[in-house]
DNA sequence: ACCTGAACACCGTTCAAGT
DNA sequence: ACCTGAACACCGTTCAAGT
């Protein structure tokens, strides 16, 4: 069967999932393929465009309810509907991260080169014109969430990686991370709502 | 002369300003300074921790005006100057990075694995403990901080990449990203104090 | 249209051996 | 103590040539 642009993105996120960045090299991407190097190059331009890619695929299941009438902000209980909702979507984006190795850097990274890629950003746009927030600052208020979020992501699982075999330890910065995660978010969205 | 760790360090910060990350190597390293690869692995026991050290030197120079007295935080003309303070640090931390390519990547990097390193990180603590902030939220509000930052640049960095040559569209990138810059870190400064 | 084979120009890290 | 020389096991990208 003929190799196709979305295996080799599949692929990808495979790998990363399991042995994380390190491992994820188009050489032995083509291995798992098996194909030559080359072959990858017919389908994708750049190893950079694969992990823009691979960021999309790991944020593609974010739910998205839009708001379903048009929703003026003028309502307190719209306004608590739509915080409500960004609390939701944030969360979604955290623990579609927290468990791929390495994620928060790709998404750090793709995030910050080609936004437009990737569906959650939009997803908070969207939540963020509904909300009482100046019309020229909701790109400044989808990056402090989104900043926030992977923000923390990176961190635990950088300090997942440094503790190593101790569980214990492990658990106790996990909750520790977390509990931070979920402050900064009230915060935020109390500065924005 | 003999080698010594701050030469290869130096070096290093010299390589990242002048030609990015891309080409800050072991190996370019080396030859930068006449000498052969191993010799470096005499002073730096990786390149990742050669890394913590120049992300550390990047902000090596953050103002640290801690305060006078013991600042109770019941005060609000104290609350006030801590806050003031806060933003100084922040925009300091902020220009230091930006002219340094790729040295938002690098940063977020050191700081997710080794925050103790970075003085900036420390000096930021300091000063949110002198906020209304509960004990165990002081970990939370730096990192809140520090990512917003560093996320900041980071886009900011990407997105002046990104346009290339085109002078004015990047000039229009820079101000819509320092603008955000500064009321990202407004609502957050308001969230704490 | 899609892929192979092979090359080009690199990497980080290690280590016996030299001085 | 500090460095060289050389190796090991890799990288991303390109491209003529094949099917």
């Amino acid at each position: 069967m003929a190799l196709t642009r979305d295996t080799v993105v599949e692929t990808a996120v495979r790998l990363l999932t399991q042995y994380g960045l390190a491992d994820l090299s188009m050489r032995r991407l083509a291995r798992e393929l098996d194909v030559q190097v080359g072959a990858l190059y017919w389908h994708v331009a750049s190893k950079q465009e694969l992990l823009v890619d691979v960021a999309a695929h790991l944020l593609a299941k974010i739910p998205d309810n839009a708001p379903s009438q048009e929703i003026t902000s003028a309502n307190d209980d719209d306004v608590a509907w739509v915080r409500q909702e960004l609390s939701v979507v944030c969360h979604s984006i955290f623990d579609a991260l927290l468990p791929i190795p390495d994620s928060a850097d790709v998404v750090q990274w793709a995030a910050a080169t080609r936004p437009e890629a990737l569906r959650a950003v939009g997803i908070l746009r969207d939540l963020l014109t509904h909300l009482p927030v100046e019309p020229t600052r909701i790109h400044a208020a989808t990056s402090l969430l989104l900043h926030h979020i992977v923000g923390i992501v990176a961190e635990l699982q950088n300090a997942t990686m440094a503790v190593g075999e101790d569980q214990l330890e492990a658990r106790r910065v996990n909750d520790r991370l977390r509990e931070s995660f979920e402050w900064g978010l009230e915060r935020v969205l109390d500065a924005l709502a």
